[in-house]
DNA sequence: TAGAAATCGAGAAAAATTTATCGATAAAAA
DNA sequence: TTTTTATCGATAAATTTTTCTCGATTTCTA
């Protein structure tokens, strides 16, 4: 039905592998020179055999009764994402979602890099956000393809969603990180990743509200 | 599976009724009262049958040849969720992305409202964002018990957020929302729903990636 | 150096999730 | 009224993802 390429590293998959990286940061921060899958499934409550497979598809090779060199492992996964060559991107929204993303230090680490924000509020265009400056959205599809941007990113309300995709789309841009709680129509060949904050909230929410109807609930609150 | 609540709901559906819930928001808006799961699927670019099993769970019943009642079926989804007995929430780490959670106006739709905000941070303490007070960390713990609030936000930077989670479950919280980069260890019966925002841009990056090696890109731009 | 223990890699088995099928039913058309 | 069509609900099939199993390999210990 969906005409999607067919990729065949599984999704689950790639989103565990920055799990992992974060966590073979801190590892490596704590001085730790090796580490293998029975212990990082200890600590990420993951089963050793997937956490085996997941790495598996960045082409890394562990030790028997060893496991990985962790430093290796970081660079492996680096690597296979291609976090190495920074990846620019457009930003359009400059609210508080935008802002936050903008502000965020830690997207550089996975190869992104947000070098201009764009909005139609004559109150933000012109100033500067970390670095980054505030253009006006009628910009937008010529900066694209003047300068060969080809990821956006969305963070306006979701009236506007639309709209600013059409732009972006128009401007050559092929990958869209899209925050607006709106769903967005494109052509094929462009690819829309959406960041439904509303779905992890819901699934923490519909849990609680499990928990409690079990009753298994937690009472030792230390007083 | 019939009238009864399903315990095992599968996490894919819980993530996806919130979009249909948009969707189905921006639907009614523009005046539409009834719809179809193959309406549906068309614009969200999901199988009808899918659809229709997600549905499903939150005890809706269709009509053949007709649908489902878009206004019913959004209360349905509501009261699956129980959006609407709001659940109050402490959020910790006044940063950016703490702002951004803070300022949403988006999340009272899903009965979820954060009512005070926590930093260490002498700048921030005393200060009022979008009507919400921001208090000195340490009456994290004490906040909790008093006002039995049982959700907490961490938005702190990732070094921060294990001691954070441990005030929290002292005070009592048994469900976390998790946005700061780092594995958080809590005892059973507390639930962690990490929001890792690298895992979403991460899966997009690999897509663009894959679909640049395949050499299927889109050309097509308007010049 | 021999044996034990830990862990890997590969592939099989199991579980979860998605997709397809089909009879039933309601509305519309003939 | 009868036939046709669209859609539902339930269930079966297929696919994807996770979990398990097991032989092989490396290190540690005696």
């Amino acid at each position: 039905m969906k005409g999607k390429p067919d990729y065949n590293i599984p999704e689950p998959t790639l989103r565990r592998l920055p799990r992992y990286y974060n966590y073979l940061k801190a590892l490596l921060n704590r001085g730790r020179e090796v580490v293998s899958c029975t212990h990082i499934g200890k600590d990420l409550e993951l089963d050793p055999p997937q956490i085996r497979k997941d790495l598996a598809y960045t082409g890394i090779r562990g030790l028997p009764k060893v496991g990985y060199q962790v430093e290796e492992l970081i660079k492996s996964i680096e690597d296979f994402f291609g976090w190495n060559n920074i990846d620019e991107a457009f930003l359009v929204g400059v609210g508080n979602m935008g802002r936050a993303l903008i502000d965020y230090k830690g997207f550089s680490r996975y190869g992104f890099k947000i070098i201009a924000a764009f909005d139609n509020d004559s109150e933000v265009i012109g100033k500067t956000f970390n670095g980054i400056e505030v253009l006006a959205l009628n910009k937008l599809t010529s900066l694209c393809k003047r300068m060969n941007v080809h990821i956006g990113v969305i963070a306006t309300p979701d009236h506007a969603a639309q709209e600013v995709a059409d732009m972006m789309i128009a401007g050559g841009i092929i990958g869209i990180w899209n925050f607006a709680p709106a769903e967005i129509r494109t052509p094929e060949g462009v690819i829309v990743q959406n960041e439904n904050l509303a779905a992890g909230l819901s699934v923490l929410c519909k849990k609680l509200q499990m928990l409690k109807q079990s009753g298994k609930i937690r009472q030792e609150v230390i007083e």
